[in-house]
DNA sequence: CTGTGAAGGACCC
DNA sequence: CCCCAGGGTCCTTCATCA
């Protein structure tokens, strides 16, 4: 592999390549408070505007709420963490960094290896989805500023709203303080469903295995497609160049012609007729002029960032360099792809007659940057040559990483890194500073490496669901939410035909302030009794222990799947490539279609018989008289009890101590409760007989009353590296500081 | 030392 | 005047345990 040799010599090693001086404070920006209340221009179309004056408006608008208070505080919290950072990395010694670096290049070789350029993928955006299908569909709103959504968020602006700073994700009231004039339209959901179902029918043309993300997102592996389009242009039309897809399209005994035809076909029937019943006859005609070579290369140029063409003898032998020549695909195909995704888009266009943008890339990660590129109703390749692809990323902002959101993005900034190339040039301090995932993480970006399983089925990991309200803080109407939602997360489980083992009860307090409390059973669960009474149970115990407890929002999440991959019950070796990501063995047979269906009981009835009954009554006076009534009417359980050595003993007089000793308690009491309750008959053969043994060593743990200790990062972890990366420049390092850092897990994106 | 739960967060759409 | 969502995934820290 020849991979492995150049991979040393990084081609970043353009100016201040050794800027990994060990006191790079002149870097140490200060950054402006406020970063995340203020707009964030990181979003297609929100490009040069001005920005000072666009959050003078939004911090206006928002200050003294409490929103604004709690972001704030958020904000300290993420300075701190980040002064910390700078204090340890002060700490460094330069010959420590030295260290660091060698050891970085010895791991960067090893990850190269993974580099893997033989997938053509793509990632297909819809360009601001729901607002361009209101727009589509309400010509009035054309040519005016909008965005969809209430008056509390938004999901989405059109581009002209962006103007003004209008975007997703922010509330309605402030987007009226930056553009009065806007109109918000509100969302319906169905209908994006249904259009994106149109364009997912599309897709599915060109990889049937297709992932999509949201409504308005997916991931494509067209390598299969265009290798066969390559090879029946071969054997067709050896001699045709230019006009390869065409002819293929062209000529029906080419497979893919054939079900692009198809395709063509079922549209026609399907869509189009309903759009606009002339356009049928210009799908033929437009794919047709696609396909044409002169409007593909002014077309592809200038859509193409760089001028760079793929026939560059440079990147012939860079490629021949890293790749087998034998499995590199050549540069045709890529050009292929281009006009294969060119024509995706277009089909999209004519069928739902909205835009789409995509990027086309070695792998996803890249794919979806390109997609960003030119936004919108464009399209981006990044070619698959390591040159190519490190000159790229080079130049890139991080924070157009997926992955990178804005504190992760000011961590790195307080370092000095700020484009790709940084991070390469900071990798002997990113080493030492953050978690081996994050670092590796790091180091797949700024060489361009990711992911490019797009074919893997996506597998749910929880379900939930959760209703922000005017603030609520009398315990009738807190239990009467908590109800509601069990009731409805019930429904969502049932139809889907869940079980899991843990159910959190979500909830955040008028302040802001989001809390998480979770309990988890020995068995699967999913009936609403079960769920109901684990949520009412961990309300309970908040309510008890916050008696002024006013909420804003609740929410009820069932996770620990059934039948999940993470689940111990079916644990399917994934052994041998511990390092590797799962989604690449993940076996698609684990699907156990349980045998559930008998077991469904009438919601209603369900609800009914539980709802107000005497465990209620009893569990919402007091927390200490539900605790012994559990210990009481299990008597069979007794003997667990009683060896609980909390239970015991005495607990001191400390309130906290006390906390955990009644959680411990109560979770204990709730299973049991649950194991033996008469009514649960839905759940019965998963919590009746049987989790009375397992009861006798349930995993209950308490829930931690004391909370978060935010200020106790300051200390430097020795959460050494387990990975097997060092194994030229030795050094196992220790003495790690592992600045917690939020990251996209690395099985999305790398492999 | 490993695996698991619980709680808190970052991020994405 | 109206005053910051909801559904998910993954990572990290801590505690406790087997």
């Amino acid at each position: 592999m020849a991979a492995a040799k150049p991979s040393n010599q990084m081609d970043f090693t353009s100016p201040g390549s050794n800027a990994e001086s060990p006191g790079p404070m002149e870097q140490l920006q200060s950054s402006p408070p406020l970063s995340r209340i203020g707009l964030n221009t990181n979003k297609a179309g929100m490009e040069g505007l001005d920005k000072t004056k666009i959050d003078q408006i939004i911090i206006q608008a928002s200050k003294g709420s409490k929103y604004y208070e709690n972001e704030l505080q958020k904000e300290r919290k993420v300075k701190e963490k980040i002064d910390t950072m700078l204090k340890e990395l002060k700490q460094l010694s330069p010959s420590a960094i030295e260290t660091s670096v060698a050891a970085s290049d010895n791991d960067i070789a090893t990850i190269e290896l993974r580099r893997d350029l033989n997938h053509i993928i793509v990632h297909v955006d819809m360009d601001a989805f729901y607002a361009a299908v209101e727009m589509r569909d309400d010509p009035s709103l054309l040519n005016v500023p909008m965005a969809v959504g209430g008056q509390s968020m938004l999901s989405t602006s059109n581009y002209l709203a962006r103007r003004y700073g209008v975007r997703a994700a922010m509330p309605g009231f402030i987007a009226k303080k930056l553009c009065p004039q806007l109109v918000i339209v509100k969302s319906h959901f169905s209908k994006y469903q249904e259009v994106s179902q149109t364009v997912r029918e599309i897709l599915s043309n060109y990889d049937p295995l297709f992932s999509s993300v949201g409504l308005d997102e997916a991931y494509l592996d067209i390598t299969e497609y265009v290798t066969e389009l390559m090879r029946g242009k071969e054997e067709q039309v050896p001699v045709e160049e230019e006009n390869r897809v065409t002819q293929s399209f062209g000529d029906s005994s080419v497979e893919n012609a054939e079900s692009l035809k198809h395709s063509l076909v079922h549209q026609t029937d399907t869509k189009l007729i309903q759009i606009d019943p002339e356009s049928s006859q210009e799908t033929d005609a437009k794919l047709l002029q696609i396909d044409d070579p002169e409007s593909y290369s002014t077309d592809m140029k200038s859509q193409h960032g760089s001028n760079e063409s793929l026939n560059d003898t440079d990147s012939h032998q860079i490629d021949d360099l890293i790749c087998d020549s034998d499995q590199c695909l050549p540069n045709s195909y890529w050009e292929c792809a281009e006009k294969v995704v060119s024509e995706i888009r277009e089909r999209i266009h004519l069928t739902t007659q909205l835009t789409a943008s995509a990027g086309i890339a070695s792998n996803k990660m890249l794919a979806k940057i390109a997609s960003d590129m030119n936004k919108p109703n464009g399209q981006y390749m990044i070619p698959p040559s390591r040159e190519k692809i490190l000159e790229f990323i080079r130049k890139l902002p991080i924070r157009k990483v997926s992955g990178i959101g804005k504190v992760t993005e000011k961590m790195l900034n307080a370092l000095g890194i700020v484009t790709g190339a940084d991070i390469y040039d900071k990798r002997g301090l990113l080493r030492l500073m953050f978690s081996k995932c994050s670092y590796d993480y790091f180091m797949n970006i700024c060489l361009g490496i990711g992911s490019c399983t797009v074919h893997s089925e996506w597998e749910r990991k929880s379900i939930s669901t959760e209703r922000t309200f005017p603030d609520i803080w009398k315990p009738s109407e807190l239990f009467q939410k908590c109800h509601k939602l069990c009731y409805s997360l019930t429904e969502e489980v049932e139809e889907s035909n869940i079980k899991g083992k843990t159910v959190t009860l979500k909830l955040k307090t008028s302040a802001f302030e989001v809390k998480q409390r979770s309990m988890t059973f020995p068995n699967p669960i999913s009936s609403f009794a079960d769920i109901h009474k684990a949520a009412r149970i961990l309300l309970e115990t908040e309510m008890k222990n916050n008696s002024q407890l006013k909420l804003r929002l609740m929410g009820v999440r069932l996770s620990s799947l059934e039948g999940t991959s993470k689940s111990p019950s079916k644990k399917r070796s994934t052994s041998a490539a511990a390092t590797v990501s799962l989604d690449r063995f993940f076996s698609p047979e684990e699907k156990e279609s349980s045998t559930m269906e008998s077991k469904r009981v009438k919601m209603s009835e369900e609800v009914q018989r539980n709802s107000e009954d005497g465990f209620e009554t009893k569990m919402s006076e007091e927390v200490e008289g539900s605790l012994e009534d559990g210990f009481e009417t299990s008597s069979i359980e007794m003997k667990t009890c009683l060896k609980c050595p909390i239970c015991n003993k005495d607990v001191p007089g400390d309130n906290a101590a006390l906390n955990l000793h009644v959680d411990e308690c109560l979770n204990q009491s709730a299973i049991e409760e649950m194991s033996i309750d008469p009514v649960d008959v839905s759940s019965c053969s998963s919590t009746g007989n049987k989790s009375f043994e397992l009861l006798q060593q349930p995993s209950i743990s308490k829930t931690t009353s004391k909370l978060a200790t935010p200020l106790s990062r300051s200390t430097i972890k020795k959460s050494q590296r387990t990975g097997k990366q060092n194994s030229k420049g030795g050094s196992t390092r220790k003495g790690k500081a592992a600045v917690s850092t939020p990251v996209k897990s690395l099985k999305s994106f790398f492999v």
